[in-house]
DNA sequence: CGTTTTTGACCAGCGC
DNA sequence: GCGCTGGTCAAAAACG
């Protein structure tokens, strides 16, 4: 640093040069130097160019009132601290110095700049690294609970398995029903969800020939343990295949391919796993034998929210009950994709849209529709897993503590619902406590919400969780449709429920899935105001 | 002209 | 068996 003293030429005086930043004054005994950070001028930019200075050699007041008469204007801010007897030499001999200090900061100056610059790029270019990483480990995240949840569904066929197998024979004949049925919806659905990932391996197990022996239903039949083999047991594509060949067997039930995409249409074929099975166990057998859904609420103005799937419409009914014409559509991505949706304006507020969609793509999505698609994929690995509860366990209470940690009360059946139903609603809460929907509004503080929507604001998630784990379990009431489905929840309720629900990974990444779409949807439609009143339903949530 | 939407008809499940 | 309801089909219309 160099010691500098500036006056001011009006009024002779020495000038006090502030900037708050790298530019200081000090006292050093009778002179005033100021120690000045050249590198901090861009950040002074206020600072005004110090006026002509004069500089003064130093001899100072020394005390005795002598002072220096020749002053030298060298329009030069600067002076060095030599001072010789010539004064002009000097003057002359440090402005050149000066020049070339001062040309020399200004050279490093621009290497600063252009090093600034450098890192500003690298910085960007990290950032976009960053980001892609953050989608990358989202997605894998996605993937990786589908595969967990495969896993333990797994586990589960082999626990059952050997229930069977130590049971008594009642308990096998009971076990046996489960998991006949259990198997043939759980499959149906899985090598729909699988679709996406290994559409391959099912394609060519699409190939086969249908009419294998079922080894399963002919177990069962036999009252046999099923035999489901190690190979089958290894992977989750020849489980389905044995499941396929096992339905196949059957009463060709459905043997084309749509049977066995994940779509169960509404006309389910009924199939005893027993020729003695009564008529009750039949009824029950065949309500239960349906797939799940996954349901979105969310307020819009457009007839559909934008999920980057490609639609069409095959029909619009008039259902009971809601003046709001239901209106059906089929994905179109690719010939035969089993996936279709519901969308229906809820009766109550017409604003709100409800999107119920089921069955699982089989083919490659966009990225725009990979969150959706994940979304109805693990809700319905979640509703169809083990931890979904046969008709039989239906009966059995001793399993519902099992296999429904909700407290008693937060969900009861909806007749009106016959297949088992996330509902996932990114509606913000009513102001009015008139509807009894909002009862069932809990916040999930504790979800592990990936970055890209970290800022995701109050998410009113009125999580009808599993309702075939939920409902059908406690009061069947009929004809109470899903907004009256959740009682009041009391806090240490809502608390047990968040911890329920959001321990179960399946659920939290299809909640998670189902909001980033929606989210993203809402971003994208923000750009093109096409659905103002969604962005301002999530608005509003903040 | 190909694609999408509309809309009445049809079918199956279910309750009475 | 009959009627109601939800879901799907398919021909016609609309649209780009």
């Amino acid at each position: 640093m160099h010691d500098i003293i500036v006056m001011d030429p009006s009024t002779d005086r020495r000038v006090s040069h502030s900037c708050d930043d790298g530019h200081r004054s000090i006292s050093h005994g009778n002179r005033i130097i100021t120690e000045m950070d050249f590198f901090a001028d861009a950040n002074c930019p206020k600072q005004k160019p110090p006026p002509a200075a004069i500089v003064k050699t130093e001899a100072m007041d020394d005390g005795v009132g002598r002072q220096n008469e020749e002053d030298i204007n060298t329009s030069l801010n600067l002076l060095t601290g030599s001072i010789g007897r010539d004064n002009k030499s000097i003057v002359e001999d440090g402005a050149s110095q000066n020049k070339e200090a001062y040309n020399q900061r200004k050279k490093e100056l621009e290497l600063l700049h252009a090093k600034i610059n450098h890192m500003n790029a690298e910085n960007q270019r990290l950032k976009g690294i960053l980001n892609q990483v953050n989608n990358n480990h989202y997605f894998l995240q996605m993937h990786l609970v589908a595969l967990m949840q495969r896993l333990q569904n797994q586990n589960t066929i082999t626990v059952k398995n050997e229930e069977v197998i130590h049971g008594t024979l009642e308990e096998k004949q009971h076990v046996g029903s489960i998991i006949a049925r259990h198997f043939l919806d759980l499959g149906k659905a899985e090598i729909g969800e699988i679709g996406e990932g290994c559409s391959q391996s099912v394609s060519e197990e699409r190939s086969r020939d249908c009419s294998i022996s079922p080894n399963i239903v002919e177990s069962m039949e036999n009252n046999k343990p099923p035999v489901v083999s190690s190979s089958s047991i290894s992977g989750v594509v020849p489980v389905l295949d044995h499941l396929k060949r096992s339905a196949g067997g059957i009463k060709n039930y459905e043997t084309s391919e749509e049977a066995f995409h994940g779509w169960v249409p509404n006309k389910v074929p009924k199939f005893n796993t027993s020729r003695d099975v009564d008529d009750e166990q039949k009824a029950v057998t065949s309500s239960m034998i349906r797939k799940a859904r996954v349901s979105v609420r969310a307020r819009s103005e457009a007839s559909t929210i934008s999920d980057g799937c490609q639609w069409r419409k095959y029909g619009q009914k008039l259902a009971k009950g809601n003046p709001c014409p239901r209106s059906y559509y089929r994905c179109t991505m690719s010939s035969g994709c089993p996936v279709r949706k519901q969308v229906q304006r809820c009766a109550e507020d017409q604003a709100v849209l409800v999107t119920t969609y089921e069955g699982c793509h089989d083919h490659p999505l966009p990225p725009a529709a990979m969150a959706m698609a994940s979304t109805t994929s693990a809700a319905a690995s979640m509703l169809l897993s083990g931890s979904m509860p046969s008709p039989d366990e239906l009966m059995n209470a001793n399993l519902l503590a099992k296999t429904f940690p909700c407290p008693p009360g937060f969900a009861t059946l909806s007749a009106s619902a016959p297949f088992p139903t996330v509902t996932l609603d990114v509606t913000p809460p009513p102001a009015s406590n008139s509807s009894q929907r909002l009862q069932g509004h809990f916040l999930l503080p504790s979800l592990n919400f990936p970055n890209n929507f970290t800022s995701t604001p109050h998410v009113s998630a009125q999580a009808l969780y599993n309702q075939s784990k939920v409902s059908g379990l406690l009061s069947p009431h009929k004809g109470m449709e899903l907004p009256q489905i959740i009682p009041p929840l009391a806090d240490s309720t809502v608390s047990a429920a968040t911890a329920a629900i959001t321990s179960d990974p399946n659920f939290t990444a299809a909640l998670v899935a189902a909001i980033s779409s929606i989210i993203g949807n809402i971003q994208a439609n923000s750009n093109s105001n096409s659905s103002p009143t969604l962005r301002n339903s999530i608005d509003n949530s903040t």
